[in-house]
RNA sequence: GCCCUCAUCGUCUAGCGGCCCAGGACGCCGCCCUUUCAAGGCGGUAGCACGGGUUCGAAUCCCGUUGGGGGCACCA
Protein backbone atom coordinates (compact mmCIF):
# COMPACT_ATOMS: atom_id res chain seq x y z
CA UNK A 1 0.00 0.00 0.00
CA UNK A 2 1.59 3.09 -1.44
CA UNK A 3 0.48 6.28 0.44
CA UNK A 4 2.44 9.16 1.34
CA UNK A 5 -0.12 10.46 3.85
CA UNK A 6 0.52 7.15 6.33
CA UNK A 7 2.53 8.52 9.48
CA UNK A 8 3.97 5.99 11.95
CA UNK A 9 5.24 6.56 15.42
CA UNK A 10 7.94 4.97 17.80
CA UNK A 11 7.34 6.45 20.96
CA UNK A 12 10.35 5.15 23.39
CA UNK A 13 10.27 6.59 27.18
CA UNK A 14 14.25 7.25 28.14
CA UNK A 15 13.72 5.37 31.04
CA UNK A 16 16.46 2.61 30.55
CA UNK A 17 18.30 0.99 27.97
CA UNK A 18 17.55 0.22 24.72
CA UNK A 19 16.20 -3.12 24.07
CA UNK A 20 15.52 -5.54 21.66
CA UNK A 21 12.17 -5.30 22.02
CA UNK A 22 12.27 -1.74 21.14
CA UNK A 23 14.30 -2.72 18.45
CA UNK A 24 12.07 -4.62 16.84
CA UNK A 25 9.26 -2.06 17.21
CA UNK A 26 11.36 0.74 15.53
CA UNK A 27 12.04 -2.24 12.50
CA UNK A 28 8.19 -2.59 12.09
CA UNK A 29 7.53 0.82 12.03
CA UNK A 30 10.32 2.03 9.79
CA UNK A 31 9.90 -0.55 7.48
CA UNK A 32 6.03 0.27 7.47
CA UNK A 33 6.72 3.64 6.58
CA UNK A 34 9.41 3.02 3.81
CA UNK A 35 6.96 0.42 2.30
CA UNK A 36 4.39 2.48 1.86
CA UNK A 37 5.98 5.97 1.39
CA UNK A 38 5.07 7.63 4.00
CA UNK A 39 6.68 8.74 7.26
CA UNK A 40 7.98 7.78 10.74
CA UNK A 41 8.22 9.99 13.84
CA UNK A 42 10.29 9.65 16.62
CA UNK A 43 8.81 10.70 19.82
CA UNK A 44 10.35 10.68 23.08
CA UNK A 45 7.84 10.43 26.06
CA UNK A 46 9.72 12.05 28.48
CA UNK A 47 6.77 13.02 30.70
CA UNK A 48 7.94 10.91 33.90
CA UNK A 49 10.51 13.39 35.07
CA UNK A 50 11.47 11.02 38.09
CA UNK A 51 12.99 8.02 35.40
CA UNK A 52 14.30 9.83 32.94
CA UNK A 53 18.13 10.22 31.89
CA UNK A 54 19.00 12.85 29.17
CA UNK A 55 21.89 10.29 28.53
CA UNK A 56 19.07 7.49 27.38
CA UNK A 57 17.75 10.09 24.96
CA UNK A 58 20.86 9.60 23.39
CA UNK A 59 20.97 5.88 23.77
CA UNK A 60 17.76 5.55 21.73
CA UNK A 61 19.49 7.40 18.69
CA UNK A 62 22.64 5.71 19.06
CA UNK A 63 20.39 2.78 18.76
CA UNK A 64 18.10 3.42 15.54
CA UNK A 65 21.41 4.31 14.52
CA UNK A 66 23.57 1.12 14.36
CA UNK A 67 20.75 -0.81 13.02
CA UNK A 68 20.18 1.89 9.97
CA UNK A 69 18.34 3.93 10.73
CA UNK A 70 20.00 7.70 10.59
CA UNK A 71 18.49 10.83 11.15
CA UNK A 72 17.17 11.43 7.98
CA UNK A 73 15.07 8.48 8.05
CA UNK A 74 12.55 10.27 10.58
CA UNK A 75 11.00 13.08 11.65
CA UNK A 76 11.97 13.83 15.05
CA UNK A 77 13.08 13.35 17.65
CA UNK A 78 9.96 15.54 19.27
CA UNK A 79 9.59 15.39 22.93
CA UNK A 80 6.27 14.53 24.42
CA UNK A 81 6.83 17.19 27.10
CA UNK A 82 6.69 20.19 24.75
CA UNK A 83 3.01 19.03 24.11
CA UNK A 84 2.06 19.98 27.87
CA UNK A 85 -0.50 23.09 26.36
CA UNK A 86 -2.11 20.82 24.31
CA UNK A 87 -2.36 18.17 26.59
CA UNK A 88 -4.13 20.66 29.13
CA UNK A 89 -6.47 21.83 26.80
CA UNK A 90 -7.65 18.04 25.40
CA UNK A 91 -8.24 17.88 29.20
CA UNK A 92 -10.25 20.96 29.92
CA UNK A 93 -12.34 20.20 27.03
CA UNK A 94 -12.99 16.66 27.90
CA UNK A 95 -14.04 18.13 31.40
CA UNK A 96 -16.42 21.01 30.54
CA UNK A 97 -17.99 18.40 27.49
CA UNK A 98 -18.89 16.31 30.55
CA UNK A 99 -16.69 13.51 29.22
CA UNK A 100 -14.73 13.39 32.23
CA UNK A 101 -14.76 14.51 35.83
CA UNK A 102 -12.58 14.96 38.92
CA UNK A 103 -12.49 12.17 41.74
CA UNK A 104 -10.80 12.32 44.88
CA UNK A 105 -10.55 8.56 45.59
CA UNK A 106 -7.11 7.65 46.92
CA UNK A 107 -6.71 4.02 45.58
CA UNK A 108 -7.22 2.18 49.63
CA UNK A 109 -11.14 3.82 49.25
CA UNK A 110 -11.51 1.67 45.95
CA UNK A 111 -9.93 -1.07 46.55
CA UNK A 112 -12.10 -0.94 50.21
CA UNK A 113 -15.45 -0.16 48.70
CA UNK A 114 -15.00 -3.05 45.63
CA UNK A 115 -13.10 -5.43 48.03
CA UNK A 116 -10.64 -6.21 45.23
CA UNK A 117 -7.30 -5.24 44.05
CA UNK A 118 -8.48 -5.81 40.49
CA UNK A 119 -11.72 -4.81 40.33
CA UNK A 120 -10.77 -1.02 38.69
CA UNK A 121 -12.88 2.11 39.58
CA UNK A 122 -16.27 1.87 40.63
CA UNK A 123 -17.21 5.44 39.61
CA UNK A 124 -17.73 7.19 42.88
CA UNK A 125 -17.23 10.22 42.00
CA UNK A 126 -18.98 10.42 38.27
CA UNK A 127 -22.05 12.23 39.60
CA UNK A 128 -20.83 14.33 42.28
CA UNK A 129 -19.65 17.23 40.50
CA UNK A 130 -16.19 17.98 42.02
CA UNK A 131 -14.71 21.17 41.12
CA UNK A 132 -11.10 21.28 40.24
CA UNK A 133 -9.07 20.62 43.56
CA UNK A 134 -5.62 20.12 45.51
CA UNK A 135 -4.78 16.65 44.86
CA UNK A 136 -7.75 16.04 42.52
CA UNK A 137 -7.42 13.18 39.49
CA UNK A 138 -9.08 13.92 36.47
CA UNK A 139 -10.67 10.51 35.23
CA UNK A 140 -12.55 9.85 31.69
CA UNK A 141 -16.10 8.55 31.68
CA UNK A 142 -16.46 5.30 29.91
CA UNK A 143 -19.18 4.93 27.83
CA UNK A 144 -21.67 2.09 29.70
CA UNK A 145 -22.90 0.34 27.08
CA UNK A 146 -21.67 -0.99 23.80
CA UNK A 147 -18.70 -2.59 22.68
CA UNK A 148 -15.28 -0.85 21.07
CA UNK A 149 -13.55 -2.78 17.97
CA UNK A 150 -9.88 -1.73 17.32
CA UNK A 151 -8.80 -2.94 14.24
CA UNK A 152 -5.71 -4.07 14.56
CA UNK A 153 -3.45 -5.35 11.69
CA UNK A 154 -1.74 -8.45 13.21
CA UNK A 155 -5.13 -9.38 15.01
CA UNK A 156 -8.09 -8.50 13.40
CA UNK A 157 -10.59 -6.99 15.63
CA UNK A 158 -10.25 -7.31 19.54
CA UNK A 159 -13.84 -6.18 20.48
CA UNK A 160 -13.93 -4.93 23.69
CA UNK A 161 -17.08 -4.40 26.18
CA UNK A 162 -17.51 -0.73 27.13
CA UNK A 163 -18.95 -1.47 30.46
CA UNK A 164 -16.43 -3.77 31.58
CA UNK A 165 -13.84 -0.26 30.70
CA UNK A 166 -13.36 1.54 33.77
CA UNK A 167 -13.48 5.47 34.11
CA UNK A 168 -9.50 5.41 34.15
CA UNK A 169 -7.71 8.31 34.83
CA UNK A 170 -6.01 11.28 32.57
CA UNK A 171 -4.39 13.31 34.93
CA UNK A 172 -2.99 13.39 38.02
CA UNK A 173 -4.06 15.15 41.29
CA UNK A 174 -0.95 17.48 40.41
CA UNK A 175 -2.76 18.11 37.25
CA UNK A 176 -0.24 16.74 35.02
CA UNK A 177 -1.29 13.96 31.96
CA UNK A 178 -1.01 10.24 32.53
CA UNK A 179 0.23 8.35 29.34
CA UNK A 180 -2.96 7.18 27.95
CA UNK A 181 -3.93 10.95 26.91
CA UNK A 182 -1.08 12.33 26.12
CA UNK A 183 0.43 9.16 23.99
CA UNK A 184 -3.77 9.96 22.24
CA UNK A 185 -3.13 13.61 21.93
CA UNK A 186 0.80 13.27 20.32
CA UNK A 187 -0.51 11.31 17.93
CA UNK A 188 -3.46 13.23 16.87
CA UNK A 189 -1.14 16.44 16.75
CA UNK A 190 1.41 14.17 14.92
CA UNK A 191 -1.45 13.09 12.66
CA UNK A 192 -0.11 9.41 12.96
CA UNK A 193 -2.29 6.90 10.91
CA UNK A 194 -1.10 3.56 12.28
CA UNK A 195 0.13 2.76 15.61
CA UNK A 196 2.70 0.00 15.59
CA UNK A 197 3.62 -1.44 18.96
CA UNK A 198 4.13 -4.29 21.43
CA UNK A 199 1.13 -6.33 22.43
CA UNK A 200 1.17 -5.19 26.01
CA UNK A 201 -0.69 -1.94 24.98
CA UNK A 202 -3.31 -4.30 23.70
CA UNK A 203 -5.92 -3.32 26.87
CA UNK A 204 -4.89 0.19 26.32
CA UNK A 205 -5.79 0.55 22.79
CA UNK A 206 -9.87 0.42 23.27
CA UNK A 207 -9.45 3.03 26.59
CA UNK A 208 -6.99 5.14 23.73
CA UNK A 209 -9.52 4.99 20.43
CA UNK A 210 -12.61 6.02 22.98
CA UNK A 211 -10.19 8.96 23.69
CA UNK A 212 -9.84 9.76 20.02
CA UNK A 213 -13.53 9.56 19.49
CA UNK A 214 -14.36 12.12 22.31
CA UNK A 215 -11.53 14.14 21.17
CA UNK A 216 -13.66 14.00 18.09
CA UNK A 217 -11.21 12.66 15.49
CA UNK A 218 -10.64 9.31 13.20
CA UNK A 219 -8.98 6.55 15.50
CA UNK A 220 -5.74 5.30 13.78
CA UNK A 221 -5.16 1.86 12.55
CA UNK A 222 -3.49 -0.37 15.41
CA UNK A 223 -1.11 -2.96 15.43
CA UNK A 224 0.06 -4.97 18.21
CA UNK A 225 3.23 -6.88 17.56
CA UNK A 226 3.38 -9.83 19.70
CA UNK A 227 6.04 -9.44 22.55
CA UNK A 228 9.26 -11.24 22.39
CA UNK A 229 9.62 -13.98 25.22
CA UNK A 230 12.84 -15.87 27.28
CA UNK A 231 13.19 -19.83 27.39
CA UNK A 232 10.52 -19.75 29.72
CA UNK A 233 8.17 -18.46 28.25
CA UNK A 234 8.13 -15.01 29.99
CA UNK A 235 7.79 -11.58 28.67
CA UNK A 236 11.44 -10.61 27.97
CA UNK A 237 12.24 -8.14 30.99
CA UNK A 238 15.43 -6.16 31.78
CA UNK A 239 16.08 -7.39 35.26
CA UNK A 240 15.54 -11.59 34.00
CA UNK A 241 17.36 -11.80 30.77
CA UNK A 242 19.76 -10.35 28.36
CA UNK A 243 17.99 -7.75 26.42
CA UNK A 244 20.03 -4.38 26.30
CA UNK A 245 20.84 -4.01 22.22
CA UNK A 246 24.50 -1.98 23.31
CA UNK A 247 25.59 -5.37 24.86
CA UNK A 248 24.95 -7.66 21.89
CA UNK A 249 26.50 -5.02 20.29
CA UNK A 250 29.62 -4.70 22.23
CA UNK A 251 29.96 -8.56 22.42
CA UNK A 252 30.16 -8.68 18.59
CA UNK A 253 26.88 -8.98 16.90
CA UNK A 254 26.75 -7.23 13.67
CA UNK A 255 23.17 -4.82 13.27
CA UNK A 256 22.45 -6.68 9.62
CA UNK A 257 22.16 -9.85 12.01
CA UNK A 258 20.41 -8.47 14.64
CA UNK A 259 17.89 -6.82 12.52
CA UNK A 260 17.53 -9.56 9.87
CA UNK A 261 16.70 -12.40 12.83
CA UNK A 262 14.65 -9.71 14.82
CA UNK A 263 12.35 -9.49 11.52
CA UNK A 264 12.03 -12.79 11.18
CA UNK A 265 10.73 -13.30 14.88
CA UNK A 266 6.76 -13.77 13.80
CA UNK A 267 7.71 -13.63 10.41
CA UNK A 268 9.23 -15.00 7.26
CA UNK A 269 10.23 -14.45 3.96
CA UNK A 270 9.36 -16.14 0.75
CA UNK A 271 11.00 -19.22 -0.12
CA UNK A 272 12.75 -21.43 2.32
CA UNK A 273 14.90 -18.35 3.36
CA UNK A 274 16.70 -17.11 6.38
CA UNK A 275 19.31 -14.78 5.93
CA UNK A 276 17.71 -12.09 3.59
CA UNK A 277 18.95 -9.11 2.59
CA UNK A 278 17.75 -5.83 4.42
CA UNK A 279 15.77 -4.94 0.76
CA UNK A 280 14.08 -8.01 0.21
CA UNK A 281 12.77 -7.75 3.45
CA UNK A 282 11.42 -3.99 3.51
CA UNK A 283 9.89 -5.12 0.14
CA UNK A 284 7.73 -7.96 1.31
CA UNK A 285 7.19 -7.95 4.86
CA UNK A 286 3.63 -7.76 5.50
CA UNK A 287 2.01 -7.04 9.39
CA UNK A 288 -0.89 -9.05 8.29
CA UNK A 289 1.47 -11.64 8.31
CA UNK A 290 3.26 -11.47 11.60
CA UNK A 291 2.34 -14.64 13.78
CA UNK A 292 0.14 -13.38 16.61
CA UNK A 293 1.69 -15.59 19.48
CA UNK A 294 4.46 -14.79 21.03
CA UNK A 295 7.97 -15.97 19.62
CA UNK A 296 11.43 -16.53 22.04
CA UNK A 297 14.03 -14.62 21.64
CA UNK A 298 16.85 -17.35 20.95
CA UNK A 299 20.38 -16.48 21.43
CA UNK A 300 21.79 -19.52 20.25
CA UNK A 301 19.52 -18.90 16.61
CA UNK A 302 20.82 -15.04 16.54
CA UNK A 303 24.34 -16.14 17.20
CA UNK A 304 24.30 -18.22 14.23
CA UNK A 305 22.62 -15.84 12.03
CA UNK A 306 25.38 -13.66 13.33
CA UNK A 307 27.85 -16.35 12.18
CA UNK A 308 26.89 -16.55 8.52
CA UNK A 309 26.88 -12.55 8.48
CA UNK A 310 30.66 -12.63 9.55
CA UNK A 311 32.04 -15.11 6.88
CA UNK A 312 30.12 -12.98 4.35
CA UNK A 313 32.06 -10.07 5.08
CA UNK A 314 34.75 -9.47 2.77
CA UNK A 315 38.55 -10.01 4.45
CA UNK A 316 39.17 -6.73 4.72
CA UNK A 317 35.56 -5.41 6.08
CA UNK A 318 35.92 -8.40 8.43
CA UNK A 319 39.30 -6.99 9.42
CA UNK A 320 37.61 -3.60 9.99
CA UNK A 321 34.89 -5.17 11.98
CA UNK A 322 37.30 -6.76 14.49
CA UNK A 323 39.38 -3.42 14.90
CA UNK A 324 37.03 -2.10 18.56
CA UNK A 325 37.82 -5.23 19.97
CA UNK A 326 41.37 -5.36 18.74
CA UNK A 327 42.52 -1.98 19.88
CA UNK A 328 39.68 -1.10 22.64
CA UNK A 329 39.91 -1.74 26.18
CA UNK A 330 38.50 -5.29 25.73
CA UNK A 331 41.97 -6.13 24.12
CA UNK A 332 44.02 -7.79 26.93
CA UNK A 333 47.23 -7.15 25.40
CA UNK A 334 49.34 -3.55 25.51
CA UNK A 335 47.76 -1.19 22.43
CA UNK A 336 51.58 -0.59 21.14
CA UNK A 337 51.66 -4.89 20.78
CA UNK A 338 48.79 -4.78 18.26
CA UNK A 339 50.29 -5.41 15.25
CA UNK A 340 47.67 -4.97 11.89
CA UNK A 341 49.69 -6.52 9.32
CA UNK A 342 49.98 -9.50 11.94
CA UNK A 343 46.52 -9.68 12.35
CA UNK A 344 45.95 -9.38 8.90
CA UNK A 345 47.88 -12.05 7.98
CA UNK A 346 45.34 -14.82 10.00
CA UNK A 347 42.68 -12.80 9.65
CA UNK A 348 41.11 -15.34 6.75
CA UNK A 349 41.89 -18.11 9.26
CA UNK A 350 39.95 -16.60 11.94
CA UNK A 351 37.01 -15.54 10.25
CA UNK A 352 35.26 -19.11 10.09
CA UNK A 353 35.80 -19.54 13.73
CA UNK A 354 34.01 -16.38 15.40
CA UNK A 355 30.37 -16.78 16.06
CA UNK A 356 30.62 -12.78 17.63
CA UNK A 357 33.52 -10.24 17.25
CA UNK A 358 34.92 -10.49 20.69
CA UNK A 359 35.68 -13.80 20.37
CA UNK A 360 38.67 -12.63 18.17
CA UNK A 361 40.62 -11.94 21.02
CA UNK A 362 40.89 -15.55 22.67
CA UNK A 363 41.73 -16.60 18.50
CA UNK A 364 44.79 -14.16 18.40
CA UNK A 365 45.99 -13.25 21.89
CA UNK A 366 49.15 -15.68 21.40
CA UNK A 367 50.32 -13.44 18.80
CA UNK A 368 50.35 -10.35 21.36
CA UNK A 369 50.45 -11.17 24.26
CA UNK A 370 54.78 -11.99 25.50
CA UNK A 371 53.14 -14.87 27.66
CA UNK A 372 49.73 -16.09 26.60
CA UNK A 373 47.35 -17.53 29.49
CA UNK A 374 47.44 -21.39 29.92
CA UNK A 375 44.73 -23.16 30.19
CA UNK A 376 45.71 -25.86 33.12
CA UNK A 377 43.22 -28.50 32.16
CA UNK A 378 44.43 -28.86 28.79
CA UNK A 379 47.97 -28.75 29.85
CA UNK A 380 47.97 -31.45 31.98
CA UNK A 381 45.72 -33.81 29.22
CA UNK A 382 48.33 -32.95 26.29
CA UNK A 383 51.77 -32.95 28.74
CA UNK A 384 51.89 -36.73 28.79
CA UNK A 385 53.82 -40.09 27.50
CA UNK A 386 55.67 -38.93 24.56
CA UNK A 387 55.18 -34.88 24.92
CA UNK A 388 58.12 -34.16 26.14
CA UNK A 389 60.44 -36.19 23.70
CA UNK A 390 58.43 -34.55 20.94
CA UNK A 391 58.92 -30.85 22.39
CA UNK A 392 62.31 -31.63 22.19
CA UNK A 393 62.67 -32.95 18.92
CA UNK A 394 60.58 -30.39 18.12
CA UNK A 395 62.58 -27.83 19.14
CA UNK A 396 65.67 -29.35 17.28
CA UNK A 397 63.69 -29.46 14.05
CA UNK A 398 62.68 -25.95 13.90
CA UNK A 399 65.87 -24.50 14.45
CA UNK A 400 67.04 -25.02 11.28
CA UNK A 401 63.58 -25.85 9.38
CA UNK A 402 62.27 -23.49 6.46
CA UNK A 403 59.55 -20.92 8.18
CA UNK A 404 57.05 -21.98 6.47
CA UNK A 405 53.68 -23.37 7.43
CA UNK A 406 54.34 -26.11 4.98
CA UNK A 407 57.83 -27.28 6.31
CA UNK A 408 56.38 -27.18 9.81
CA UNK A 409 53.83 -29.29 9.70
CA UNK A 410 55.70 -31.89 7.07
CA UNK A 411 58.65 -31.39 10.03
CA UNK A 412 56.29 -32.15 12.91
CA UNK A 413 54.33 -35.05 11.13
CA UNK A 414 57.60 -36.79 10.29
CA UNK A 415 58.44 -36.20 14.24
CA UNK A 416 55.15 -37.98 15.11
CA UNK A 417 55.45 -40.61 12.67
CA UNK A 418 58.50 -41.63 14.98
CA UNK A 419 56.69 -42.41 17.57
CA UNK A 420 53.45 -43.48 15.69
CA UNK A 421 51.40 -40.64 16.35
CA UNK A 422 49.33 -39.23 13.61
CA UNK A 423 49.56 -35.33 13.37
CA UNK A 424 46.43 -34.88 15.34
CA UNK A 425 48.34 -36.35 18.11
CA UNK A 426 51.47 -34.49 17.60
CA UNK A 427 50.64 -31.18 16.95
CA UNK A 428 48.44 -31.11 20.62
CA UNK A 429 51.80 -30.46 23.24
CA UNK A 430 53.03 -27.60 20.54
CA UNK A 431 49.80 -26.39 20.56
CA UNK A 432 49.44 -25.90 24.41
CA UNK A 433 53.06 -24.81 24.47
CA UNK A 434 52.56 -21.78 22.18
CA UNK A 435 49.13 -20.76 22.39
CA UNK A 436 48.33 -22.22 26.09
CA UNK A 437 45.41 -23.44 24.48
CA UNK A 438 44.37 -26.79 22.91
CA UNK A 439 42.07 -25.31 20.60
CA UNK A 440 42.68 -22.56 18.58
CA UNK A 441 43.82 -21.00 14.94
CA UNK A 442 45.80 -23.74 12.13
CA UNK A 443 48.57 -24.43 14.25
CA UNK A 444 51.45 -24.57 11.35
CA UNK A 445 50.07 -21.04 9.55
CA UNK A 446 49.81 -19.93 13.50
CA UNK A 447 53.33 -20.48 13.83
CA UNK A 448 54.41 -18.73 10.69
CA UNK A 449 53.72 -15.75 12.11
CA UNK A 450 54.66 -16.25 15.19
CA UNK A 451 58.35 -16.58 14.06
CA UNK A 452 60.93 -18.55 14.88
CA UNK A 453 62.29 -16.97 17.89
CA UNK A 454 58.84 -16.70 19.58
CA UNK A 455 57.86 -20.48 18.74
CA UNK A 456 61.18 -21.21 19.87
CA UNK A 457 61.29 -19.59 23.02
CA UNK A 458 57.96 -20.83 23.88
CA UNK A 459 58.56 -24.67 23.25
CA UNK A 460 61.75 -23.86 25.73
CA UNK A 461 59.82 -22.64 28.07
CA UNK A 462 57.13 -25.24 28.40
CA UNK A 463 60.13 -28.09 28.39
CA UNK A 464 61.67 -26.05 31.24
CA UNK A 465 58.06 -25.98 33.32
CA UNK A 466 57.81 -29.54 32.49
CA UNK A 467 60.77 -30.36 34.40
C1' G B 1 -10.36 -13.41 40.19
C1' C B 2 -11.71 -10.43 35.74
C1' C B 3 -10.72 -8.75 30.54
C1' C B 4 -8.08 -9.60 26.08
C1' U B 5 -5.30 -12.80 23.21
C1' C B 6 -2.72 -17.02 21.15
C1' A B 7 -1.91 -22.49 19.76
C1' U B 8 2.55 -26.78 13.35
C1' C B 9 9.24 -30.32 15.36
C1' G B 10 12.87 -28.36 21.83
C1' U B 11 13.00 -23.18 19.21
C1' C B 12 11.74 -19.59 14.89
C1' U B 13 8.64 -20.66 11.04
C1' A B 14 6.29 -22.53 5.66
C1' G B 15 1.42 -24.16 5.00
C1' C B 16 -4.07 -20.07 4.04
C1' G B 17 -9.60 -27.40 2.09
C1' G B 18 -6.95 -31.86 -1.81
C1' C B 19 0.20 -30.46 -4.12
C1' C B 20 1.44 -32.51 3.24
C1' C B 21 1.82 -40.10 6.09
C1' A B 22 3.70 -31.68 6.76
C1' G B 23 8.80 -28.16 3.99
C1' G B 24 13.06 -24.90 5.75
C1' A B 25 16.26 -22.92 9.58
C1' C B 26 18.57 -23.04 14.65
C1' G B 27 19.71 -26.75 18.21
C1' C B 28 20.96 -31.82 18.96
C1' C B 29 23.09 -36.68 17.02
C1' G B 30 26.01 -39.44 13.29
C1' C B 31 29.25 -39.69 9.02
C1' C B 32 32.71 -37.27 5.50
C1' C B 33 36.63 -33.65 5.09
C1' U B 34 40.65 -32.46 8.45
C1' U B 35 46.82 -30.26 11.99
C1' U B 36 43.02 -28.79 17.03
C1' C B 37 38.59 -26.04 16.71
C1' A B 38 35.53 -24.08 13.29
C1' A B 39 33.63 -23.68 8.39
C1' G B 40 31.79 -26.89 4.51
C1' G B 41 29.30 -31.50 2.59
C1' C B 42 25.96 -35.63 3.57
C1' G B 43 22.44 -38.05 6.67
C1' G B 44 19.36 -38.47 11.07
C1' U B 45 16.16 -36.94 15.39
C1' A B 46 11.60 -34.41 16.31
C1' G B 47 5.65 -31.45 15.29
C1' C B 48 -0.10 -30.26 13.21
C1' A B 49 -2.30 -29.83 21.99
C1' C B 50 -7.03 -32.63 22.86
C1' G B 51 -12.35 -33.59 21.83
C1' G B 52 -16.41 -32.73 18.88
C1' G B 53 -18.45 -31.00 14.40
C1' U B 54 -18.66 -29.04 8.82
C1' U B 55 -16.91 -31.43 4.17
C1' C B 56 -16.25 -36.47 -0.74
C1' G B 57 -11.74 -34.57 1.69
C1' A B 58 -9.00 -30.68 7.29
C1' A B 59 -2.70 -28.84 9.91
C1' U B 60 -5.93 -25.58 7.17
C1' C B 61 -13.23 -23.76 8.61
C1' C B 62 -16.67 -23.80 13.34
C1' C B 63 -17.49 -25.01 18.67
C1' G B 64 -15.60 -26.67 23.25
C1' U B 65 -11.56 -28.28 26.48
C1' U B 66 -6.70 -27.82 27.89
C1' G B 67 -2.42 -25.11 27.82
C1' G B 68 0.54 -20.53 26.95
C1' G B 69 0.94 -15.18 26.86
C1' G B 70 -0.48 -10.04 27.91
C1' G B 71 -3.19 -6.59 30.91
C1' C B 72 -5.99 -5.10 35.25
C1' A B 73 -1.60 2.07 38.73
C1' C B 74 -2.82 9.25 39.84
C1' C B 75 4.14 3.86 35.22
C1' A B 76 4.81 4.08 30.26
Amino acid sequence: MVDPAIRVRFAPSPTGMFHVGNARSVLFNWVFARQSGGTMVLRIEDTDAARNRPEWVQGILDAMAWLGIGPDEYEGPLFQSDYAPQHQEAIDRLLSAGLAYYCDCTREQVVARTGSEHKGYDGFCRDRGLAAGDGRAVRFRTPDEGVTTVVDLVRGKPTFENALIEDFVIARGDGSPVFLLANVVDDMIMRITHVMRAEEHLPNAPKQQLLWEALGAEPPIWAHAPILVNEKRQKLSKRRDRVALEDFRAEGYLAEAMRNYLMLLGWAPSGDREIVPWDDIVAEFRLEDVNPSPAFFDVKKLRAFNGEYIRALPLDEFIAACQPWLRGEAAVWAPEDYDERVFAAVAELAQTRVGVLSEILLMVDFLFLDQPALDEAAWAKVMTGDARVLLEAAVDAYQQVEWRAEALKTALEAIGAQRGLKLGKAQAPVRVAVTGRSVGLPLFESLEVLGRERTLARLRAALDRLT
